[in-house]
DNA sequence: AGCGGTCAAGTTGAT
DNA sequence: ATCAACTTGACCGCT
């Protein structure tokens, strides 16, 4: 059976992870702020174990951890390391919790960093910078046992095949810990499977394939086709992505996510194989709830 | 309690 | 030039 992956938040449990912005933190003395944050990272850290708990309880096989786990983590000014926080031994008894409570409910963990980390940029600054955040990332994810790390591969800069190339020799740099779980993701503009497939075999980086971003910005390969090639980028469970357009395929924004999955987009190349799908729709676990119960109860058709 | 303004960051394309 | 989109609205500070 496919294993159903819901990202970040619940539209409907009480279950809520805690953010802060820089610019509030920063108006506090460091020795504040460091409580502030200390509370903060434990106050997610017990969320994220609910949220695990609520997974393990109702079929849903994955949960993706936002990337403010431990706000400003990498900010300039604000940013921190675990060993600061003054509840830095219960934080990580708590983490250690979600791992174990993880494993034991089989409940896959995944992050996505956000649309400013770019190991393709020219600028080396911004390179520097996602990589700190790559490293924070993976950080969280040793502790607590996830084993994807998923990003874009960023901007075309005019020339697709050089900017791959640039990601390509920043790969050395980053630590085992980001490596061994970095994956790449098709975009709906600039990257497809097509253009990310070589990149992938050649580094040994899986791709996370969404088939929503594939139907925005096809490139000649079929479903069954970018998912085959995909399959064989991976040497643990794929992990893939699905959404629907909110306003349906013929509206103006086909790239915005609608509520729920429609039935239709769901690929019926993708029936009984052992993959995890994320899920990413705005009714989260009421939209993954729905999409379980539509595959398991239902006949899709091919849209 | 409700609501408006704000939030670290990069890149692109629509207006 | 400005703005919204992106995996996701949440929080502060005022009324």
């Amino acid at each position: 059976m496919i294993r159903l992956g819901l990202c970040c938040l619940f539209i409907d449990q009480p279950i809520k992870f805690r953010v802060a912005t820089a610019t509030h933190l920063l108006k506090f003395p460091r020795n504040e702020r460091l409580a502030k944050l200390s509370w903060l990272c434990l106050e997610n850290a017990r969320t994220l174990l609910k949220a695990i708990e609520y997974c393990g309880a109702h079929h849903i096989g994955c949960f993706r951890v936002n990337s403010q786990f431990w706000p400003v983590k990498t900010h300039p000014d604000a940013g921190y390391d675990l060993a600061q926080l003054p509840d830095e031994t219960d934080i990580q008894k708590m983490l250690l919790q979600c791992r174990e409570r993880s494993r034991a409910l089989d409940v896959r963990l995944s992050f996505h960093p956000d649309q400013f980390i770019l190991l393709s940029s020219p600028k080396p600054d911004v390179v520097q910078r996602s990589i700190l955040e790559l490293e924070y990332q993976a950080q969280v994810s040793a502790l607590i046992g996830a084993d994807v790390i998923n990003i874009h591969a960023g901007g075309g800069y005019g020339n697709k095949q050089a900017a791959l190339k640039r990601m390509g020799r920043v790969l050395p740099h980053l630590s085992k810990d980001v490596r061994s779980r970095l994956t790449l993701e098709n975009d709906d503009r600039i990257y497809s499977p097509a253009d990310l497939l070589p990149f992938c075999k050649q580094y040994q980086v899986p791709l996370v394939y969404d088939v929503h971003h594939h139907r925005c910005l096809p490139d000649g390969l079929t479903v069954q086709e970018a998912t085959d090639a995909a399959l064989k980028t991976w040497d643990r469970e794929p992990l893939f992505h699905i959404s629907s357009p909110k306003q349906g395929w013929d509206g103006k924004h086909v790239a915005w996510h609608h509520d729920y999955i429609h039935k239709s987009d769901f690929p019926v190349e993708w029936q009984r194989m052992n993959i995890t799908v994320e899920v990413e729709a705005k009714a989260k676990e009421l939209a993954v709830r729905r999409l379980y119960h539509d595959l398991k109860f239902s006949k899709m058709v091919s849209g």
